[in-house]
This record gives structure tokens, sequence and C-alpha cells, in this order.
DNA sequence: ACCCTGTTCAAACGGACGTTTGAAGGCTAT
DNA sequence: ATAGCCTTCAAACGTCCGTTTGAACAGGGT
């Protein structure tokens, strides 16, 4: 039975990528060195130029890892949910949970690095550095391509360019919350940490997000900037 | 009329708060060096620790500058809201406004800094440096208990707990509409940059959050949990 | 004329950074 | 055994970092 030798304690590769993972969400990237990593990893230095080839490859492979399956996942529940309809248009709030809710299961799993890397994630959207949102951006895109045709669809009657405001002010505050630790409790007085509650959350999201989609139109375009 | 003599070219201290509010923006705090900053201020590169002791004070000034009367017009707006309602408990879309307009006011000075700062500030609520959110959090905790106690009077109603939550999305919402730059355009496809227009973005945003801020509760607290 | 205070300057400090190197191990297949 | 490949290792590479130093320079008050 010399099969099951494919885990020994943990394969170098990936120990790197669970100590880059927790580096990265703790000090962020720049702030986060070779030398942390490795030392983390209880690995040479020398290993992750080995085995990514450089510090910005490790970043890519850090999202990716988690990154590729969550959006697979989205497109996976947006499938289910077009395929139970019929061709009926789809409620916008059933839209929002099949967004959301890969990325809050990842909340749940605590302890294991989900926890970090989706924190890690919600902070990945405003990166200073131009080569990692680009990155987050193209491992999006296919997503986000079909759940704005999906919202075009399920909000027809909706100029485009609002709905294009309303994903952005949802992705936001999705981004937000995800990333944000300690403002609630800044907002809540105290609050210690009783364990984020990922179902309580999405309820909560998917009711704020849901509304705030769907609020009555502002009164719209017409030129009103002239001070 | 020596008076005019207030401004010769620009004093050092100030030609460095605006390098490096730009470079910070651009960059970051870590991929911002001293060196980037005295250049593009062309001042030496000790004057950085002559006029503010260290990079780290530097980042606070730059912060101060803008956002103690950003949050001092914050309120003030209030004040102004809660004087004429004359006891009354105020609209919520109307506390939302009060809040969210001073940012965007700065989003219209263009070519300004001010422009440049308010991207930098929406990301820096999820910086990775501890010491930054601490700071982000102080200087935002007067405005914060203002408007919490606001909002509480606005919406008796609503469970505190919900309450606190609704106002983390809106700020995250807030944040994250100031801070991204690219994600809109990532939505919509292509839509190159024709200028912001604050005003049609506070319709937007207002009509947004007032709507997620009143939504329909959740079911609740109802322990659902188990899976 | 003098010193004093505030500011600017070039140069250097030690240390940490990402990456590269070449040798040493550990395997399996021959 | 031997050869080959993949992996690990200690050490060093050159570069850039934030900060410090001590001298030079300015201007006004006495």
């Amino acid at each position: 039975m010399p099969l099951r030798a494919v885990k020994p304690p943990a394969d170098t590769r990936s120990r790197i990528l669970d100590a880059a993972e927790a580096l990265f969400m703790q000090h962020g990237f720049e702030g986060t060195s070779m030398r942390m990593i490795t030392a983390r990893a209880n690995v040479n230095l020398a290993a992750v130029n080995y085995h990514f080839g450089s510090k910005h490859a490790l970043v890519e492979a850090v999202f990716r890892r988690r990154l590729d399956p969550m959006n697979a996942a989205r497109i996976a529940a947006l499938d289910r949910l077009e395929n139970e309809a019929r061709g009926a248009a789809l409620a916008p709030e059933a839209i929002i949970r099949a967004f959301v809710a890969p990325s809050l299961r990842l909340l749940e799993d605590a302890q294991g690095g989900g926890r970090n890397f989706v924190r890690l994630l919600g902070r990945a959207y405003t990166e200073p550095a131009r080569e990692i949102r680009h990155l987050i951006g193209a491992l999006y895109a296919p997503a986000m391509a079909r759940y704005k045709a999906a919202f075009e669809r399920a909000l027809a009657h909706m100029p485009r360019e609002e709905l294009v405001w309303r994903m952005h002010f949802m992705f936001g505050t999705l981004a937000y919350t995800l990333a944000a630790t300690d403002t609630v409790r800044l907002i809540a007085g105290c609050k210690p940490e009783d364990r984020y509650n990922a179902q309580l959350l999405e309820e909560r999201l998917a009711a704020f997000l849901a509304a705030g989609l769907l609020a009555p139109l502002p009164r719209s375009c017409a030129i009103e900037e002239a001070a």
C-alpha cells in the first residue's frame, strides 16, 4: 500500500501556500517577506523560488487555489437556478444568495485557512498593486459575466447603468464584510468575538443587498450637475 | 503687500504631504519609500524625518489633514439636521446623506489631492497594518458615535444588533465605492472614464443605502445553525 | 559684528529584502 | 552499484529600505 504516501506530513508546496495565506492576511503582500513565509512553513528559504518561481507567482497561486473553486461554485449555483427555473426569470434575491453563499461558506471553516483567505480576498479588490487587482479581475471575470447577464434578465426594466452601479455597491458590501474584522466591533462598542455565524450573516446580507438592488430609482440622469 | 508671501512655491511640509498622499494611493504605504516621496516633492531625503519624525508619523499626518475636517463636517451636518428637526426623529435617508456627502465632495476636487485621498481612505479600512486601522478607527470614533446614536433614534424599532450590521454594510459600500477604481469598469465591460459625477453618485448611493437600511428584517435569530 | 534657531543638504549607517548559486541528499530505474 | 532526476540546503548576491549624522546655510534680534 505505497499509495497513501500522497501526504507525508504535508507536502512542501502546500505548507508554503498555507503559511503564505495566513501571513498575507496578517501583514499584507508587501509586508510579508519570503523569510517569514519559509520560516512559518518550516522549509528552506529557496523553496518558494524553486516551487513557484517568484514571490508574485506565489501570490497568484494562493489566490488561484481557493478562488477558482469558489467561482466555479458560483457558476454551478447559477446553472442550477436557471435549470430549475426552466427559462423563467430568476428572483433577484436568489441570484444574490447564489453569489454570496460560496464566500460565506469559507468563513465557516474557522481555524482552517478558508477564513483567512476570504478576508484576504475582501481586501484584495482594493490592492494598490496593479498586478494583483488585474489578477483578481481576471479570476473573477467569467463568473462576473454570468451574474451580470442573470441580473440583466431578472431586472429587465432597470437602466443598465444603474444596474452596473448597484452591482458595484453589492460587491463592495460583500468585500468589505468579508475583509473587515474590527469595524463591527467599532460600531457595536464591544461585542467580543462570538464566532461568525455564517448562516445568519447570509440572511442579513441577502436582505440588505436585495433591498438595495431593488430600491426605487433615484431621480435620474437629468443633468443637475451645474452646482 | 508683503502679506501674500504666505505661499512661496509651497511650504516643504505640505509638498511632502501632497507627494505622500498621491504615492500612498498609487503604491500603498509599504510600497512607497521615503526616497520616492522626497523625490516627487523635490525635497531632501532627510526632510521627512525632520518635519514628521518618522514614516509612520507622516502616514498619520496625511490622514489627519483631511480626515479631521471631513468628520467635523459630518458632525456639523448632523447637528444642523437635528436642530432643524427640533427633537423630532430624523429621516434615515437624511442621516445617510449627511454622512456620505462630505466624502463625495472630496471626489469632485478632481486633480487636487482630495480625489486621491478619498480613494486612499476607502482602502485604509481594510489595511493589514494594525496601527493604521487603529488610527483610522480612532479618527472616526467621535463621528461614528454620533451617527450610531442618530440611527438608533431614527430606527427605534430595529434590533440593535441588526442595526449594527446594517451600518457595517453601509460603511462597506461607501468605502468600497470610494476605493475601487476598476471594478465598475470590470462590471460594465468598458465604460471609459467619464469623470465621476459626484452629485449623481450621491443620489445612487443614498437610494441604495436607504433601501438596504430599511429592508424587512430577515427571519431572525432563531437558531437554524445546526445545518 | 555676533550667536541662535530653524531648515536643508550630501553622505553614510546597519539591516532586510527577493533572488541566485552550487553543492549535498534522497529516490527510482537500470 | 550507478546514473539520473527532483528536492533541499546554507550561503551569498546586489539592491533598496528607514533613519541618523554633522556640516552648511539662512535670517532676525541683540
